[in-house]
DNA sequence: TTTGGATAGTTGCACAAACAACTGTATGCC
DNA sequence: GGCATACAGTTGTTTGTGCAACTATCCAAA
């Protein structure tokens, strides 16, 4: 096993995310500007419902790596907007699930391609198999700790 | 130019940066089990602090990569736990300059050490190289688009 | 069949972040 | 000197996060 000890300096950027915050402020002020009324946090939550619809909250807090108040409080911002409605299941009366609106249904395409562009560029300049290492080494930290 | 083009399904953990996130929660929990009562946010400005001490809370807006209203928090919540000290400066009186207590200095060295300890377990089984590159990729993330 | 433990979701609290609007101070230009 | 402008910091509001405590429901074992 290597000794990944590491040195004092390149810890900071690390633990802290400024990466991820910086690419999260470039997406929302790109939301802001195309007049979407949503946040980060909320398009997270659609983005997994996008995958597969009428997931549990439960589900979601798994998807989004957030805990169960975390996502209470958003599917309550985004049943505010209109974006998704909790439907009981049938079959097992604790459980909510969480359907989107033809509204949000709406929102896909050109939220994605916000992001995508976004990501287009915080990457400029960046190798594909560089981004590929990235990705894999945050992937592993993520498997390491969660 | 490279074509960065994203793939879907990549997409999701650069923007929520999950593994930061599990950092930092990790960091948080080492925290509370020594007994330490501040917050990961916190740990931050105490950190640039130790670094060079007596910074105005604009300069701690840089380093930290926060906007004003944050670090007046912030500092507003470090004082009130008595770890750091606003002084009016002298030669231009709209700034304070933000000193560290004694208390808060015998903090570096065992915050220190949980944070490295934190960043071995999250970086276990990764390459140093591999590291190298990941970190790198992240600056130039960053340096994109700050 | 009852009861005890697990699970799904909600609520209260403290802390943090982003934005806008504000106060007070400095500075450069006329 | 006086004024416009820029800068440092604060305050209010909305949103999100993490923890703990709570309710309701399910399920399995005695």
């Amino acid at each position: 096993m290597p000794n990944n000890h590491f040195k004092k300096g390149e810890l900071y950027s690390f633990i802290t995310g400024k990466a991820s915050t910086a690419i999260a402020r470039r997406l929302q002020k790109k939301f802001n500007l195309a007049g979407l009324n949503i946040t980060i946090e909320q398009w997270s939550v659609l983005y997994h419902l996008w995958k597969e619809d009428g997931q549990s909250q439960q589900q979601l807090c798994n998807a989004t790596f957030r805990d169960k108040p975390s996502i209470t409080r958003l599917v309550d911002n985004l049943e505010r907007l209109n974006l998704v409605k909790r439907v009981p299941s049938e079959s097992d009366r604790r459980i909510n699930l969480i359907y989107l609106t033809r509204q949000a249904q709406k929102l896909e395409e050109e939220t994605m391609q916000i992001a995508d562009e976004t990501l287009n560029e915080a990457l400029r300049s960046v190798s594909p198999d560089r981004v590929d290492v990235c990705k894999e080494v945050l992937q592993i930290v993520y498997d390491n700790l969660k």
